[in-house]
DNA sequence: GCCTTTTCGGCATGCTGTGACAAATATAGG
DNA sequence: CCTATATTTGTCACAGCATGCCGAAAAGGC
């Protein structure tokens, strides 16, 4: 971390990750993905296209900048779970606790969300993100059953969380009735429960919450 | 289908996705899926690069021809399964049907299971093709509890059972130690159990079937 | 003022993917 | 045989994405 030092030595950043991610999702959302331009993106923060690809690998990377930031919590909140809890309990719990956001960054989130459920290569630009989301579970499941995380047992239970999450997310961004985390609760208790009994769709009978905002549970 | 009119009316195709899709497997395996280029395809098979869009519409593309089957077996293997069979056991049976390998065609599906794994442009140019696959469950689950099929719980389950088959196809990639349809049973047993007791590697203790081939159960 | 460090801009380049249009090659029919 | 029609192919042009290379710009340290 830089942030405390902003007395470097050479010449000053033009721009940020930052900037460069919020004129993306701006421009993303009012003209689309394939009709904007790196140059455009560029151009709006003042610097050149070359300079866009010393910020981000490509161009649909500008839209994950933030999602690291999930998986670190995950992990530190699985890493700090008692032993006694029940695997899947453990899981639910940490992944709760990861998605705690506050009310004034759902908007933003829900602009993130529509565009990765609307354009095929922002989805298909997710895959790598989603493999750091779906190790940090996998490693704590192989932790708690003495297997490596490749293994079948903890790799699926990681990829079946991310799933069930996923399923959450957007039935959320889709209707915006209740809290974020009331669908994650919902999803991960039925995988819990090897979707045995079909779940009451959330939000029908629930306090509506204004715009969906995601602040947890009161 | 027009595979019984091989007297059309036009010039004669000069190559087929099926030739397209060996030459770029071969390609792939042999140098890389960023060191061929198109125009490498296209000159093997005796076309030009225009061409080769015709046939498909993206690089990546060329490797999911055969996807496109596995989805409608599973589609007609759920069709027909009787209502009093339990929800989670009407989808390990459909895609353990659907899942049937020839074992001549098996080191095939490892060869694009292995581009799949290995190359994350690949792996992510899948998440199209995973939609259509989920999707199938996902109705199939609408329909039995009376829900529609982007509603939470029919969502949740056809985005985690294919999580977990994915889970099993990798497993099955890396080791080749056992049929697939013992990966795949395995794995989607403890998806239906709600991954509440640990699940044993499969291959162990089991007899060892050459070469991996996935014949089905015996 | 000069040196070092860091970032930026410009240029050239290769590959992907698409639109437009003419040419090639088959059948159908007079 | 010759013409009309249908279908596919090849060529060309072009925009955009992504990368390597190099010199220039803009800061601090001495």
């Amino acid at each position: 971390m830089t942030r405390t030092r902003p007395a470097r030595r050479g010449r000053p950043r033009g721009t940020s990750t930052r900037e460069l991610e919020l004129i993306a999702l701006r421009l993303f959302t009012e003209q689309g993905f394939h009709e904007t331009t790196i140059e455009q993106i560029a151009a709006a923060a003042g610097v050149s296209t070359r300079t866009f690809f010393r910020y981000f690998d490509a161009k649909a990377s500008v839209l994950w900048h933030t999602f690291d930031n999930e998986v670190e919590a995950i992990r530190s909140a699985l890493a700090s779970a008692p032993d006694d809890l029940p695997l899947m309990d453990a899981v639910r719990h940490a992944v709760l606790a990861a998605n705690h956001y506050r009310a004034a960054d759902v908007p933003e989130l829900r602009m993130r969300m529509n565009l990765v459920a609307t354009v095929p290569e922002i989805a298909a630009s997710a895959t790598v993100r989603y493999d750091a989301w779906e190790r940090a579970i996998s490693e704590f499941v192989g932790r708690r059953v003495g297997q490596p995380p490749d293994a079948l047992f903890p790799h699926a239970v990681g990829r079946a969380t991310l799933a069930a999450c996923r399923a959450a997310y957007e039935r959320w961004a889709a209707r915006a009735d209740a809290d974020l985390s009331v669908y994650l609760d919902a999803a991960l208790r039925a995988l819990a429960g090897g979707f045995s009994e079909p779940l009451p769709e959330p939000g029908a009978g629930a306090e509506r919450t204004a715009n969906g905002s995601a602040t947890g549970t009161p």
